[in-house]
DNA sequence: CTGAAAGCGCTTACAG
DNA sequence: CTGAAAGCGCTTACAG
């Protein structure tokens, strides 16, 4: 039996060059010598590297871990091998996800929430939460979330609802801030908003940025975040100032994380699907190296998850004022 | 110029082979064309592969994704690429993990808190919080985090502590209850310890296992939690018991994570390094990847640090009664 | 249906 | 100090 034979044989190309007898045969000796092709090898003469490269700003955002898991899972299920790249916010971190690709130790990228450079190939490119012209890209449907958070406050009574973001304008962030804008809009009896925006996407500096939203005088009686580690920050916020949750303030948070389980009472979140949204995006990317058209953006639904941290707006009293 | 050349300068081998001349202009060349060499080629030929595969059992787990962060920032530091491999804990997962080592798409294995099957190979290997004879492992010092825990509970006032953990009998949950065991012991004017187990390291099961606790006639006035992930359930179950902490429940926890500081008040934790843990773990791979020798057990302090989830035992009145 | 041969792009002794 | 040559282990046309 010669290389090539066990060659066609193990890449599954053997039907019907094969004799199927010999197929068995071969498969039954590499199973019992646990042969193993070398990747490398099989990598530089096939021209094909059968991993991917997640590029992603911080392993340790548990949104983003949650994201990454699904990504993995849908590699690992294509029996592609994820690699992992934590690259930080800069240009210069994605440069080196580039210089991977073009050394041929992944074949595609998935950029998680990064935007990269003007000008910069995006070729073997696939985006998540960041839209970027001519690249395919995977975004939430945070229109939709925004919309729902704000009406189910505005049916609990509130009229005076504020908002708590980060001061980085990545798209993500930028496109929640917008959207909650834009639902608010929609309700004519509404006050203008209080925007805080938190320095880091921490719960130090959630809290920090919260504070001062929280002893206004005519202090908002529902807050929507961003996401839940802001969600946590204005927690702390409130306890800071004796004011309860959903007593005293209602919240509403987005990304449906172990960090708004954590919370009590656990807040009522917009749960993005943040698996399927790596999954998705993982697909995408592999339709995109074997070459078939692949839509350029590609919206994932977002649900609201009611549980204990909103209520019927507080009687602003002596308490409410500063 | 001939392909050697560009070899020698390129893999920093030139050193008196090559003029020092010519190695800028070489160097110049490749930076020009953005000549970056094929990382297939390159392992097939030298037989050595720069990236190490990271084993991890859940990479959703806020720990596990510090120490990842850790992990990955060390081996990117030492030129190696990470390969995320999440496995789940079986023996399965670890026999793919061994597969792509043989395959040489990593040159070698992390193992994030999971016990390889009995006669695996562990060559290229190194274990995190987990231990096998002969094999090198770094794990967190949980004897002296465990007896700073009590003591410091003890010297609060508290004579009934009680312990959460999860039933899951993996090494480094094993060991973390051990060592509460041990420091218990080492205090005799305590009452045995009430311990309960969770069913899955998620805050609902913690919830599920600590409510019980709580309700008990002569409840603990403390309890010490393996994972911050436990210590949230602590925090909801107390608050389905309308129990307010520390008043009337002292909890310390284990980790140190961001579920521990989304907590009001912020869990007063043992707290483990993990980033240092996952960094630590990858130095003593490479090195044994280089055929250094590496110690078999390294053992990594912890700190303990107090925040606001402990207070002076409460008086256990009718309250407390089932 | 099976086998012999070329070649992917590097690295590394080796000869000059 | 520099260049010509072999070969890592596969996959893939190609000939039989």
């Amino acid at each position: 039996v010669t290389q090539s034979t066990v060659s066609l044989v193990l890449t599954g190309k053997g039907a019907g060059r094969v004799s199927t007898a010999l197929q068995a045969t071969v498969r039954q000796a590499a199973a019992e010598l646990g042969y193993q092709p070398l990747e490398s090898a099989r990598a530089l003469r096939s021209g094909r590297t059968e991993a991917i490269g997640l590029v992603v700003p911080d392993i340790t955002n548990p949104f983003l871990g949650l994201v990454m898991h699904g990504a993995q899972q849908a590699a690992g299920a294509a029996g592609f091998a994820a690699v992992l790249m934590e690259s930080g916010r800069g240009a210069a971190d994605h440069r080196r996800a580039v210089q991977a690709l073009r050394g041929g130790l992944v074949g595609g990228l998935l950029l998680f929430g990064i935007a990269p450079e003007r000008g910069a190939d995006l070729q073997g490119t696939v985006l998540i939460e960041v839209q970027r012209r001519g690249t395919p890209s995977v975004v939430l449907d945070s229109g939709a979330g925004m919309t729902a958070a704000v009406d189910l406050l505005v049916r609990a009574g509130h009229r005076a609802i504020g908002y708590l973001g980060i001061t980085d304008r990545r798209w993500s962030f930028e496109h929640r801030q917008r959207q909650f804008s834009a639902a608010v809009q929609r309700h004519p009896g509404l006050r203008a908003p209080v925007v805080a925006l938190a320095e880091d996407l921490t719960i130090a500096a959630g809290a920090a940025a919260a504070a001062p939203m929280l002893r206004r005088r005519r202090r908002p009686t529902a807050v929507v975040c961003a996401d839940d580690i802001l969600a946590a920050g204005v927690y702390a916020a409130a306890a800071g100032s004796a004011l309860t949750i959903p007593g005293d303030l209602s919240v509403v948070s987005y990304a449906g994380t172990i960090v708004g389980d954590a919370l009590v009472p656990h807040v009522t979140t917009v749960r993005a699907p943040a698996g399927d949204l790596g999954g998705r995006a993982v697909r995408l990317l592999l339709d995109r190296l074997a070459g078939e058209p692949v839509p350029e953006r590609t919206v994932v639904p977002v649900t609201l998850s009611e549980r204990g941290s909103v209520g019927p707006p507080a009687q602003l009293g002596p308490a409410g004022g500063a």
